[in-house]
DNA sequence: ATGTAATTTCAGAAATTTCTGAAAGATGGA
DNA sequence: TCCATCTTTCAGAAATTTCTGAAATTACAT
């Protein structure tokens, strides 16, 4: 491996992170090196830094293409490819996100839906299906929200996030003031969403 | 594979879901059936319902264990160990959510902290280092945002994903009520959190 | 203690994933 | 067109992960 300390060291730790996710070790790195590169690379340029061959880098641009993770460029007088990741690291979040969300999740809630049609035939498989519903809630819930905040301009969900917990203190006030006596005042926000 | 038809597609589901993350098919499958069953479930129930040896689910149990995801209990009268899920999902996306980080990001932020004391002693060093300082904020950012919501009630927290992005117009009320004209009303909001 | 039932460990087998080199396929001049 | 350069594909090699059976260990009852 052909890199500055600090490069190597990023480049080795994402390397070993990409495994716990689903991808390689090569493509992690590849990303990192990428990542952190000044300026566009080409397969060669990788091959050289990190020392895998040349059919292994291009398998690894292949997974990060169909990831939407890279953007390909051309250099003028030059017909090699050149990659580079967005500069924007939200930009990068919200395609991890997006990615993530349609190979893991999507899928999941297919197999969900399917399985509620069907009719149970025994205690066991009664209670099987009450426990998917509740799976099939959460994870709509949760994408509910992913897709709610997903719209927003980066400020906004920038100054969402640093609020953490705070909103809570803000929607208790805004219970206080617009609720009906009595009402716990979510009915109108929760129906809202459908 | 010895399962009522629902409850293996589930099992079959999660196991193939599992080699996505970090976990195997194996420790995926019985999960998943610890996760659907009424009852709590000793080893040799699970030898004989998913049909692998009895070694593996012992191998499965412990790791099971060591995410802190299972629940080890014993029947009266009977010296085996079972096993069961927590009955709220809550329970289990929150130790789910929990142990993902300490696995995944703690070690990554601390390899972050760690490049970003050194010295660069190159342009390139320097660039490298200046996104690795943008990879650190944007995940201390997210981790704060998630160690103030893990902390909320269940209720409460199912009450801030169902508001979604709604949040921001309640946001905008309060800025227009309390902001000092001109101000863009967020520095106190965002001081506050240190 | 001894015996029995249960669990864990671990070395090697089996399966899966990753990686490589060689060959085939593109692309863009001359 | 042919040639040079770059990229992709793919079959098998290498490495890693998962799984098993046998042996070791633990825990409890007598």
């Amino acid at each position: 491996m052909n890199l500055p300390p600090l490069v190597q060291s990023f480049v080795l730790h994402f390397g070993e992170m990409g495994s716990r996710w689903g991808i390689s070790r090569t493509v992690g790195q590849i990303y990192a090196l990428l990542y952190l590169s000044p300026v566009p690379l080409n397969a060669d340029d990788m091959v050289e830094k990190l020392g895998f061959s040349r059919s292994n880098v291009s398998m690894g641009l292949k997974e990060l293409q169909a990831w939407n993770l890279v953007r390909l460029q051309h250099v003028p007088g030059d017909r090699r490819d050149y990659f580079s990741t967005p500069d924007d690291l939200w930009t990068i979040v919200r395609t991890l996100a997006e990615e993530r969300k349609k190979r893991e999740v999507d899928p999941t809630l297919s197999v969900l839906r399917d399985l509620l049609m069907q009719n149970p035939s025994s205690e066991e498989e009664r209670h099987a299906q009450a426990r998917m519903r509740e799976t099939h809630e959460m994870i709509e819930l949760l994408t509910g929200w992913y897709d709610d905040v997903r719209r927003l301009e980066t400020e906004r969900l920038v100054q969402l996030l640093s609020l953490g917990a705070k909103v809570q203190k803000i929607l208790e006030v805004k219970d206080r003031l617009f609720s009906l006596p009595g009402s716990r005042g979510r009915s109108d926000d929760t129906k809202e969403r459908a």
